[in-house]
Order: structure tokens, then sequence, then C-alpha cells
DNA sequence: TCTCAGATTAACT
DNA sequence: GTTAATCTGAGAC
């Protein structure tokens, strides 16, 4: 059956709403005729009045993906060597997204271990520029759209299990100087593939 | 557990 | 021209 990407209002909405209802999502990204999938199990959102965010300081070339639609990739390379993705999320602001920082490896599991260079199922996704490695994403995919199928996308979890509700924590953001009191990063408790050991 | 190299982008002096 | 940034992996202690 296919999997179908989240439609575009689903991203038309603040990013601290929108974070944690990623969780659990499928990224979808198809490259070179294999189809690579994982669980979104850890995210953070920043917005436009947010000193923590890029857009914080106005409207760059790198960054300008955040003004633009919802739905879209905001991919920005990081320290030299690393790549970042976001997706753009924003209701009433002028700028947001919701940055990626973590998955369950699903299918395409081979390909990912190739492309990490790593075998341990938790190593391969668990951090924003892990995972952007595992799946082959670069910045050919500024500005994608995610809400449409193609090589890179977002969807709901095919089979939703009847069982608890997926137990979501939010903590203080990784990795910023600023704004460290809000608490804006959503992780899903107990996964094997957060970028950082929760305390529970 | 801690520190540090790696090397692009863009703001700031 | 200098510095800091949504980080990872390796090596020192």
């Amino acid at each position: 059956m296919p999997v179908l990407p989240l439609p575009k209002n689903f991203y038309q909405r603040h990013p601290a709403a929108v974070a944690p209802d990623l969780l659990g999502k499928l990224v979808v990204r198809q490259v070179n005729g294999a189809t690579l999938c994982g669980r979104i199990v850890e995210t953070e959102a920043y917005g436009s009045d947010d000193p923590a965010s890029h857009t914080a300081r106005g409207m760059t070339p790198r960054n300008k993906a955040m003004f633009g639609e919802a739905g879209c990739a905001y991919i920005y390379f990081i320290h030299g060597l690393h790549y970042c993705l976001n997706v753009t999320a924003r209701g009433d602001t002028p700028a947001g997204a919701v940055l990626i920082r973590a998955l369950e490896p699903v299918s395409g599991v081979a390909t990912m271990q190739k492309l990490r260079g790593r075998t341990s199922l938790p190593e391969l996704a668990s951090g924003p520029a892990k995972l952007t490695q595992a799946l082959a994403i670069d910045k050919s995919l500024y500005g994608h759209d995610m809400t449409l199928p193609g090589p890179l996308f977002i969807a709901a979890e095919p089979e939703r299990p009847a069982g608890p509700p997926l137990a979501v924590k939010a903590t203080p953001r990784i990795g910023i100087s600023r704004a460290t009191d809000l608490l804006w990063r959503f992780v899903l408790v107990g996964s094997e593939c957060l970028s950082k050991k929760q305390p529970v």
C-alpha cells in the first residue's frame, strides 16, 4: 500500500505545535532506486521570534527557506562538515522550522549502513548530521516540497498500533547557546535512537 | 568523561 | 579579516 505524504496544512501551524506531532512519523527518502525510511524519534522547534533560531537576525540566502512555504526542506551546512535537515513550519509567524534530530531506521537499512560506514542500528541516524548522511541528503534537496511524493517526504506511520499512546517528552534544545529555557525539543521516550540518553 | 580537529556560511569588526 | 554556528568522531586522560 502506498505511503502518502502528510498534507501541507499539517505544517501550517506554529513549529512548537508541529514538532511533537512529527514524532513517530516516517521520513521517506528515495535515491538510486532504493527507498530509505526511518521513524522520527526526536525533533526541535525553531520559531521566528526566537533568539536561538537562524531567523533571529533576519533573512539570509542560507535561511530563506524558513521564510517560504510550509512543508519544505530547509537544509544547511554546519561547521564545514555536516548537513542538518529541517522542515519548514509556520502558521501566523513570518518564519519557522522543525529540526529533525534523530531517526529510527525502518527500511533500506543496508544502504544506510553503507552510507554511514557503521552497522550498529542506533548509530545510523541518532543525530541531526548522522541522519542526513544515512539518507544521502544534501543541498540538492534544499527547498524541496516534502508534502508531495518524490525523493524526500514525510508520511504518517502506516499502521498505528492501538496500544498505548506515544510517550513524548519536552526538554531544552541541544547545541544552542540562547533561549535554553524553552522546552522546544521533543523526544519519544524509550527510543534507542535518541541523540542523547534521556534521564527518565 | 573531556577536549579537539574538521573547514562552510554568514554576521560582525 | 575574524569569529561562531541547530555537530560528529577520534583520541587523550
